[in-house]
DNA sequence: ATGTGTTATTTAGTGTCTCGAAATAAATTG
DNA sequence: CAATTTATTTCGAGACACTAAATAACACAT
């Protein structure tokens, strides 16, 4: 039985250096983008969702709705985002990217990811599938109790 | 090669699944044991090493030795660690936990790490060696840039 | 041993992030 | 229509992080 515990701490240890090199990466990524990383993730999900109201992100990041108004404030003084009430129901404020933010985010090369890439493209197909099936039975293991994921007010959808 | 460049997505999937998940477990951990993110942080990489110095902290973290100063000003105030200057060389300052610190940290139970362990115990011999490689491969295709990881001062070593 | 340069930490001052609570406005329900 | 709920914003406060400059201690070559 002892050798399951270590097997689980060597996990626990590469699951922490894999934390540890998103988290580094994610300030170069923003820096390079000229924002902050969590500019950065909140232009990322107002563009997976094609427009999104400040609820919407503010359940998304998992912060106040108040901290959203103040990151939206940023954006959209920096000409990133831009703010449209909702015809539908006046009491939302739509928010989708200017032409500028939806190239400030193509200009963000994610280095982690592209490294990510070019070591997979190497590896044999047997060691893909492999790191394929592992990744994502970990990753269930892990998001297994997030509840309300909530993919937002679908105006213009697609681009997932 | 389009198999190819689907694996590679699925994999990047995961791995932001991975990278949320253990975000939000970040905060609702710290706000468990009673204090913020970088606190929680900051006490676990003393516990890591028994005792560090700011530097040490501060190249760890990859913030600002005046930032290091500041939240261990708010810890020590608080009753979590303890400064004592090195007498091998009087320029360092070496922070440790206080029993309340210790104690602190032992009362964040880690949800994710527990759920992970909970989990993978219950996987089969062989997915447990094959998670083991892969998280491994993963971890070093992730972090094979980062230069200098600087142990810190190991006064007391051992436990991690 | 003295002076020069380096390293470790702190102080001071500033700007940003995030939050909770209260305010405002629009929709929904009875 | 009144009462409740929902979406957002404003305001004030605390935490975080930084730079530049100050202080202290070490290292070492003269």
């Amino acid at each position: 039985m002892g050798a399951h515990l270590d097997r689980i701490d060597v996990c626990l240890i590469a699951l922490r250096r894999i934390l540890r090199a998103a988290e580094l990466h994610g300030k170069e990524l923003a820096q390079s983008a000229g924002m902050t990383p969590v500019q950065l993730r909140v232009i990322q999900i107002i563009a997976e969702t094609g427009s999104s109201t400040g609820t919407t992100i503010a359940k998304r990041m998992h912060v106040a709705p108040a901290t959203v108004t103040a990151m939206i404030d940023k954006l959209e003084r920096a000409g990133h985002v831009r703010r449209q009430s909702n015809p539908v129901d006046r009491r939302q404020t739509l928010i989708t990217l200017t032409d500028q933010g939806v190239s400030a985010l193509s200009r963000a090369p994610d280095a982690l990811q592209q490294r990510f890439a070019t070591d997979f493209e190497r590896l044999p197909d047997w060691e893909q599938a492999m790191m394929v099936s592992v990744l994502e039975r970990v990753a269930s293991m892990l998001d297994a109790a997030e509840a309300e994921t909530d993919r937002g007010a679908v105006l213009f959808p697609g681009e997932l």
